[in-house]
DNA sequence: GGGGCCGGCTCCTTTACATCA
DNA sequence: CTTGATGTAAAGGAGCCGGCC
């Protein structure tokens, strides 16, 4: 199960847009090596407030803005940055891996996860499920190739980075499990499953990528978030995939890309709500507090709003000679919530003023003895 | 230059299948 | 073995855009 919590969270957030940024033609390919140095970029999505992703949102706004139920994210992305009242920063989620991929050695590529990033394609944590869809497929990326452009199959350079990784593929159906379930076995039925359609040419075909293929595709993905046709030969090409099945797999994956970023924002916006519900509630009770105060003793409301301040303990008013005593016995207690709001310095100091951290009174009368004055 | 047509692309929705608990 | 849940490959349609006539 961690296994899929990883692959929730190896969903990109904003990867479209650092892939859009760094989109060239089949880079990955031409320099896989060189993948480290732009895969610790991470990605940010585009809840920011006023930060240097605001680019990106109005990317994000318009990108979304074509659709019919994003009339709700783009409010969400507007509020955010006017109702700065979220307590948590924008949500960021890096979902590049922090260390390179080897693809030139000729081992299975095993991408480094403990950064959540979990390349494996299937839900769980079962590698060994499904079949080399490559045993078949060969043919049809023939047919398919041939139809499209006519480019050749030939392989890869020897030594290139892709070469090895192709080679993967062809021992992958062969690895696996013990018992009457291998995936070779699978492979097999799968084949002559998909023969036997072929031949009434009515049911359609599902195919389970292998994780190689998922992971290369992954990569690609992160490079460019959209193929050029260019691209998606050259990555059907290199998987042995028809590239309809590449130009699927981007689809899809863009779609699970905006799910997850749609879950996101949706979280996020809960919380928006929820602090504003709270805000909401905190002031009306001041306003009450304050309208009751007003009546019942209105001598207190003339005072200078300098003299009145505020005891960051019991959150009270007091006189400025009481408070001083009272704050300098809480200091402790304030700080260590960090939501309080005599971190602001501007709220020791009742202005009466509306601002976001904005003292809360509780007010007793001024003949009172404060609770917190030290006695003398 | 404007309009219609066409091809290609992306997005969205839905379906079908594979896998697992 | 069956069944429901889940993930995902794939299909189909709508809309957009650029090129062409």
């Amino acid at each position: 199960m961690q296994n899929k919590r990883e692959m929730e969270l190896g969903l990109s957030l904003g990867d479209a847009a650092a892939a859009a940024a760094t989109s060239k033609p089949l880079g990955f390919m031409e320099k896989s090596t060189q993948l480290s140095s732009k895969l610790t970029f991470g990605s940010c999505m585009g809840l920011s407030i006023h930060t240097l992703q605001e680019d990106e949102d109005h990317k994000l706004i318009d990108d979304h803005n074509s659709s019919d139920n994003t009339n709700t994210r783009t409010a969400a992305i507007q509020a955010s940055k006017t109702a700065d009242t979220s307590t948590d920063p924008p949500v960021q989620l890096d979902l590049l891996p922090n260390t390179p991929v080897p693809r030139n050695q000729n081992t299975s590529l095993t991408l480094p996860s403990d950064n959540g990033i979990n390349f494996e394609s299937g839900s769980s944590g079962n590698m060994s499920r499904g079949f080399d869809v490559n045993r078949f497929s060969a043919a049809m990326v023939h047919e398919d190739q041939a139809d499209q452009d006519g480019a050749t199959l030939s392989s890869s350079p020897p030594n290139s980075a892709t070469s090895s990784f192709q080679m993967d593929f062809c021992i992958y159906s062969s690895k696996g499990g013990s018992g009457s379930n291998t995936e070779a076995e699978q492979a097999e039925r799968a084949s002559s499953r998909a023969s036997d359609e072929d031949e009434n040419g009515s049911a359609r075909k599902k195919l389970r990528l292998s994780k190689e293929q998922s992971a290369f595709l992954e990569e690609s993905f992160k490079e460019h978030n959209t193929l050029t046709p260019k691209q998606k030969l050259a990555l059907a090409k290199e998987l042995n995939l028809r590239p309809r099945q590449v130009e699927v797999w981007f689809q899809n994956r863009r779609a699970r890309t905006k799910l997850k970023q749609t879950e996101v924002d949706c979280e996020y916006l809960k919380r928006c709500c929820e602090t504003l519900t709270e805000e909401n509630r905190r002031l009306n009770k001041e306003l009450q507090e304050l309208r009751a105060l007003k009546t019942s003793n209105p001598f207190y409301m003339q005072l200078p709003a300098t003299t009145l301040t505020m005891c960051p303990s019991c959150e009270r008013v007091a006189t400025a000679a009481t408070a001083a005593a009272a704050t300098n016995a809480t200091t402790t207690t304030a700080t260590a919530n960090n939501q309080n709001h005599t971190t602001d310095p501007t709220s020791k100091t009742t202005g009466l003023s509306l601002s976001s951290s904005r003292p809360r009174f509780y007010p007793f009368s001024h003949t009172q003895t404060h609770p917190h004055q030290p006695k003398a």
